[in-house]
DNA sequence: CGCTGGCACTCTCGGCCTTCGACTGCTTAT
DNA sequence: ATAAGCAGTCGAAGGCCGAGAGTGCCAGCG
């Protein structure tokens, strides 16, 4: 729908807007290298796009500068990421040869490696629990009535949930609930414990136990909300990006609120590596952002996602370099341990 | 050494610099409610407050700015913080009546309330581990040659480490290993830990218990660096109080090295309640901001610290009595579980 | 002696104008 | 279709000016 010539130009106009943030004029992109044709077709065809609205005019005489679907077009024919550069490619590989160990260390250091590499903002999500199979579940008494209840998961993620008990219980009972809620739920899934029905418990067993049990599977049950890990970093170099303070700081309350995950898990699920640019990620307090997700696959299984968050004029093909290459060497490196 | 007129006037100056970030000039210091004299008498004065260093002029003909010495002198004749406001009093009260259970979700919270309450950016540091007891040791092998050691504290903390075992190792010999830790560690803190002598380990035990015994130890030892809990709240409110994107860059810059815990555990130490202004934060890119810091006491003993970060002209009394009141009442709430 | 009113002076800020330059759109020639 | 030329538009930058806010100093007054 857009013939080769016009294709190009549109092409430059963004490469040239996202280098400099200034309009771009016709006579920059006639004297750029994949144009060969002068100021003044470029003018008639810059016109065109206009109308078609891929480019916007900031004012009568000044140069074009891309709209969200002038962006949008630039992604799309990109097609995928392309290589990383030597130095980048290095500093993965170095880092994933020296990080092992500790998944929460890890991811945290995954999200200052993302900013490090595309100088923007870096999310990365962790694993969904849901998946993860229950490994260990330990009941710790910490005062005769507080409860903390430990649960381990195949993942190596450790889930936490304290119980508040209306009576003083011994640490027999204690013990014993452990045991109990050990056979119950060892192997399941987080989400398969919340359809555990309370009234399973075999009759035979204590009431106090059952007490204690029923306690620790309700509490298991409304602890397992949006318990997802998110590490956020680099908010500092994405900063620098923006000119007005004000922007600034609405972006960091999206980020505080961590209401990019949501956008982030959703898109995640359906296409793999993708943008979302300005309004497209359905926050009008990010309309001069855009996004680059994807998931990172551990064990065959979709795991989490990472991805970056920086301006819309954000250099699109290092981003989603960084961001694939990135996603597939923490997908392998979760999957050895 | 400043005689009472020239403390008023200095405090007349610094009050309505903080209040619209304009040079004050000597007319609205004689027209403010406590001073008394003309204002060409405040002029000499103000002309001898520069002289000592209290004022500074960003240039003839402007007002007044105050200096860091100015803050100082002015944060310092405070005295100590005073009554919240009735709103906010009234907002810590629900806060805290709401809040129960989950330190790491408390702690949290705890810095988002701070931070709405101050509008600035607040940093709440988790109690030390070093003084809690260990209540219980758990190791959950996750694959033949990794294990999960899961220590629980007193304080209802959690600590993890995961050790990778040179040899596949069956779960019955990490089971006894995990009996043969419960017993050397449970009741002890986590810094004495350290200080078990490897050697130590009787005879008779199975050289294999022995192995994984000592990895554990290893890996607890070499975890137990600079694991405290760090949340971080409304840098986005922070933000609106500064007008240059660079400044606030740097600042962020400084939040995401958590460079200010730094200075935030040692102020606590020594003084409770205290003030950094500008360059006292000891970090020349804050140069532009005032900490201030107070440590919370569970059980009789300094746990943490909470604090906040704003732009040197911030509202003290404010930010003091918030600070001040959010500490005590975390403390209390802390001590109750 | 300390305070005040007055005065001359300084310096920034905002508005206004002009110039400059970077564009565009259109028209015409190839 | 493409290119070249031309007239027109509009913002950015610089210069100028007046207004306003403040200062420092001096002389007078209690």
């Amino acid at each position: 729908m857009l013939d080769e010539r016009k294709a190009t130009i549109l092409r430059a106009v963004v490469t040239e807007y996202i280098e400099t943030a200034q309009p771009v004029g016709s006579g920059h992109v006639a004297s750029s290298a994949e144009v060969n044709v002068s100021s003044a077709t470029v003018r008639n065809d810059m016109a065109t796009l206009e109308a078609e609205g891929y480019l916007a005019q900031p004012h009568t005489s000044a140069g074009r500068i891309p709209t969200e679907k002038g962006y949008r077009f630039f992604v799309d024919q990109l097609g995928g990421p392309g290589k990383l550069g030597a130095t980048e490619t290095q500093q993965v590989r170095s880092f994933f040869n020296r990080t092992h160990g500790e998944m929460e260390q890890m991811l945290s250091d995954t999200s200052r490696l993302l900013s490090s590499l595309t100088h923007y903002a870096a999310v990365v999500v962790g694993p969904q629990h849901e998946v993860a199979t229950i490994k260990s579940v330990q009941l710790v008494a910490l005062s005769p009535r507080m409860v903390l209840a430990v649960l381990v998961l195949s993942s190596g993620a450790i889930e936490k949930s304290s119980i508040e008990l209306a009576d003083d219980t011994d640490d027999l009972i204690v013990y014993g609930a452990a045991v109990r809620l050990s056979s119950m739920v060892i192997g399941q899934t987080l989400a398969s414990v919340g359809a555990i029905d309370s009234g399973s418990l075999i009759l035979g067993e204590s009431a106090e136990v059952a007490v204690v049990v029923n306690a620790a599977l309700a509490s298991l049950r409304s602890e397992h909300r949006h318990d997802d890990q998110v590490f956020i970093g680099g908010t500092s170099d994405m900063v620098s990006s923006f000119d007005a303070v004000r922007t600034v700081s609405e972006i960091l309350r999206i980020l505080e609120q961590q209401l990019v995950v949501v956008s982030l898990l959703e898109d995640v699920l359906d296409r793999g590596l993708s943008v979302a640019i300005g309004r497209e990620t359905g926050n009008e307090a990010l309309a001069d952002c855009s996004i680059v997700v994807a998931p990172y696959v551990v064990d065959g299984e979709t795991a989490g996602s990472i991805g970056v968050l920086g301006p819309t004029r954000m250099h699109y093909d290092q981003a989603l370099s960084a961001v694939a290459v990135v996603a597939n060497r923490l997908g392998r490196s979760l999957s050895e341990g």
